[in-house]
DNA sequence: ATTCTCACA
DNA sequence: TGTGAGTA
């Protein structure tokens, strides 16, 4: 019985980056810069689940591989059609933030944003989510070459 | 013992 | 990105 589920938040920044081989600092950055949601407690302390040591190794792969910076992938967050993952009705679109601001993912604008996309925990949200696997980071950046090319 | 935030000879 | 200060 292994009670492991990989959306629980249990681990601490100590134990990820140790087992991720990335200082605790840089992950602390990440979250600054928009890349990652880390669970809080009350205490303000930072806990990790599984998923998000995926993303954060992902993160960090693909920032070395691909040589682009933290506001490189912060911009292909960015990409994320999240209008259509939410179904956002057209009105409702057009004034959003997150639907016209090309630097940075909508969880970044929360505060200002409308709905259910106010209210519900970004963290648990389909499109900050969308990105579990990492291949979905690379269409992400199929996209973003071919966008950036025009 | 650990983590947090903030700052920077 | 690192490191130290001062906390909680």
């Amino acid at each position: 019985m292994k009670p492991i589920d990989k959306k629980e938040p249990i681990f601490t920044i100590g134990i990820v980056a140790q087992r991720l081989g990335i200082s605790e600092h840089t992950i602390r950055m990440y979250e600054r810069e928009g890349l990652i949601i880390p669970f809080k407690k009350e205490s303000g302390h930072r806990l990790f689940s599984e998923y998000d040591m995926e993303r954060i190794e992902c993160i960090k792969k693909t920032i070395a591989e691909k040589k682009i910076s933290i506001a490189g992938i912060r911009r292909l967050l960015a990409l994320i059609p999240c209008w259509e993952i939410k179904k956002c009705p057209i009105e409702i679109r057009k004034e959003c933030p997150a639907y016209i601001d090309f630097d940075r993912p909508c969880w970044l604008h929360k505060a200002n944003l409308k709905g259910d996309c106010a209210t519900n925990e970004c963290r648990e949200c389909d499109v900050y989510n969308s990105i579990k696997s990492c291949d979905e980071l690379k269409e992400l950046l199929k996209k973003f070459l071919v966008s950036a090319q025009v």
